[in-house]
DNA sequence: GTCTATACTACGATAGAC
DNA sequence: GTCTATCGTAGTATAGAC
């Protein structure tokens, strides 16, 4: 996921001093998730952090560089936190909740993951060959958590526990309530009437996807 | 949502005519859907239309104007699927159900559709005030259809059909089931391994989204 | 209604001083 | 590691001939 080599780390508790590279991926991660790769000039990122623009490529090669390595960290968070509750013991039902609920926090956690997450999913901008391994390591990580999401639901309608549906039909479905959601910003929040990321609203959000998966619309039986 | 008040046509079925303007309105709507406002030249559009660049200007005054035509098109066009289907008679169960099938026809029939009522739904671009009437236009078309889904909602649980489920919470999940799927482009064909937008996986679509909301994932009582 | 020519601005990226 | 200066390109938009 370390697309530009920095000096190998001694180690991970050493120091958390925040850095120019880390400053300007937390900068470029927000304007990025607002309005896409395109619609982001390198002047916009490097003012925000307080730098002349040339000394961007001082940290990332290039403009792509830079948007792949924001992809790759926020790809990298949502692994961490849904890749765990994916080799959870249990019933199939209860692991996919809770890695359902994993998702929901690790989107809930920073307001432009899920945008992120979303663009990367549903926009095709053209980068370079020069993209090529950094694109790989980034859907390789995504095809795992799709992969184990995938056994989860194949696992459930093994035992019985869920009816034989269509398991891509069905994450699509999982992707839409989840990314989609936090994903949706402002319009969301007037159409919930309230922020989408506070406490209540996330709960409440894991509560009507569980309940939806447990019983439909319809009234249980 | 005609934006840039053309002579008033003397009826609908007099010329159907491919007009320059609708042939940019076309190209337009496949580019900005795959790549975005930002993303966009207009010397592509211009290309892409076998026109000069300065051309475009005779039939659009600006950039911004032409997006706006663009995304005012397309939420016309669901609204003419979508909109019958909400003042259908019958249960509310049989109404949402036909309303959510008139939207996947909808966002199935044009490849650009979903992507750009997408985009329009989470990315806030910073359309200046000239934009504010054709917005206004497009959120109140918006508006319309978002409030009768909330009304069949609302009567479902009235009478007992639905869960007392929060509504903007369903609606969110319904747009993700049916607006993100079919905007997922190549992963969400890499996903379920064939198109999105066959014959064949349209109505599977359907029928996936139909038993999801009768008894979620749970196998029926 | 389309064209050529052009104005002005911003873009990504590089060179080289400090 | 950051800066100023600059290159070449492409962006939106306008003017005016045809």
């Amino acid at each position: 996921m370390m697309s530009d080599a920095p000096p190998a780390k001694p180690g991970p508790e050493i120091a958390e001093a925040s850095t120019s590279r880390e400053k300007i991926l937390e900068v470029a991660e927000a304007l990025f998730a607002r309005r896409g790769f395109a619609g982001v000039g390198l002047r916009e990122v490097a003012e925000a952090v307080g730098l002349g623009k040339s000394s961007l490529f001082h940290h990332f090669r290039s403009k792509t560089q830079l948007y792949l390595a924001v992809l790759g960290r926020v790809l990298g968070r949502i692994e961490e936190r849904v890749r765990p509750s994916l080799s959870d013991p249990g019933e199939p039902r209860e692991r996919l909740e809770r890695c359902l609920d994993a998702l929901v926090d690790a989107l809930a956690e920073h307001p432009a993951t899920a945008r992120l997450l979303l663009r990367g999913l549903f926009e095709d901008d053209d980068f370079g060959d020069e993209a090529q391994p950094e694109l790989a390591a980034t859907e390789r990580t995504l095809h795992g958590l799709l992969e184990g999401m995938a056994r989860l639901l194949r696992a459930g309608i093994a035992c019985g526990a869920f009816r034989p549906v269509s398991v891509p039909d069905t994450i699509q479905t999982l992707i839409g309530a989840t990314v989609y959601h936090f994903a949706s910003g402002e319009f969301g929040e007037v159409l919930t009437g309230g922020p989408l990321l506070s406490a209540e609203a996330v709960r409440r959000r894991k509560a009507e996807i569980r309940e939806l998966l447990r019983h439909g619309l319809a009234v249980p039986a």
